[in-house]
DNA sequence: ACGGTTCTCTACCAAATGGTAGACAATCTC
DNA sequence: GAGATTGTCTACCATTTGGTAGAGAACCGT
């Protein structure tokens, strides 16, 4: 086994490519659809060292989740601050920027799908940390509908259907390929700007 | 055990019972995070006499897609139908007779997303039972764009788009509890409002 | 009345699952 | 160089899972 030959020890990488693989499975399939076995299989190690970095099933679930929300905010904070000042701008800004993340690696929108599945209290803590980008963006739509520059409505239930477009449209291919959308670069772009069009049309005064 | 002193046999209505909670547990929970004991221990048999209904798991996911494919073109059809002429009101009306279902039962639309799950090709048959109706409503968007009272789009992605917002609203109670949406008649009624504005301004020439 | 059909059940089973115990090797500390 | 630490592994284990075999009760047609 090629990996036994490489010096098991010095500061090993080994958590962070049980993290990446979990991330990719857990949020394409499910938590309950993806064994630790299949998993470690996908990183190329046993079983037992994955649980050696991650004690339980619960604890890889709450890290993975943890990881994606932190990477998450990351994306979209820069993209608001390197975005223009107009409401609808802004958007298309921050929509650009996790467009490409979020069809790329599905499964990170998809974890947060996933949190309804969780049991009641284990997605707490996440909310807890996207808890500020959401209060954030809530108090943002209201000041420009205030200014009239976005359509009035109520800034929570706003975010919320946003969020629901993006994330279904970013984690359910099977519904495009049913309505014939094909991956490839051009459809992509299409796709990008089909999305924007909307959310600019659902949003403008 | 009640059920027990019942007769047996004379036409049991079983069958439906198990389709019935096999549709909520499959479309809230994932068709692999539910196990048969648990359906069978819902509906108040043994495994083995769903075993009897459906020869296997696969049979029971396969029935209750279909289920609830008939179900749904069943509702959409009808408030198609029944609907004004205008797009706009027409799609406000199916809407309104989609959503009390999708939002009291998000077990329907929740099994929609489950087919991106389920092993490639395992979905096909569902995709021909729902192919009609998304032909026709592509066909539809077409012309009334073509008339000039919808804004121009790629009618394929704007159906993509509407069905995203739609079943990421009802499915994803989760994230409408981050954003504080409480789940009473006066949050429905608000939700819906919300949601036919928010399509209503997407679509709007 | 009685043989076949319908329906539900108990008793199992092999495989997969999350997890424990502990051996063993490379490395670091001193 | 000795001993502790770190990281990976093999060997198990109890539980759960989807599924099989087959018994037996209630009903049906004749």
């Amino acid at each position: 086994m090629a990996r036994r030959s490489l010096a098991p020890n010095r500061r090993s990488d080994t958590r962070e490519r049980i993290l990446e693989s979990a991330t990719i499975l857990f949020g394409t399939r499910g938590f309950d659809s993806v064994s630790l076995d299949q998993i470690a299989a996908e990183v190329g190690i046993a079983k037992q060292s994955l649980l050696y970095w991650f004690a339980s099933k619960d604890d890889l679930i709450q890290a993975v989740l943890v990881n994606m929300a932190a990477e998450l905010t990351v994306v979209v904070e820069a993209a608001i601050r390197s975005a223009p000042d107009m409401p609808l701008d802004r958007l298309e800004a921050v929509i650009h920027a996790v467009f490409r993340p979020a069809v790329r690696r599905p499964a990170l929108l998809g974890l947060l799908r996933e949190l309804s599945r969780l049991p009641p209290g284990a997605a707490e803590h996440l909310t807890e940390i996207l808890n500020p980008l959401v209060t954030r963006a809530g108090t943002w739509l209201r000041t420009e509908m205030q200014a009239g520059r976005l359509r009035q409505g109520d800034p929570s239930l706003i975010i919320a259907l946003v969020y629901a477009t993006v994330a279904g449209i970013a984690t359910e291919p099977e519904a495009l390929r049913v309505v014939g959308w094909s991956q490839d670069v051009i459809g992509l772009r299409k796709l990008r700007n089909e999305l924007t069009s909307f959310l600019r049309a659902a949003l403008a005064p």
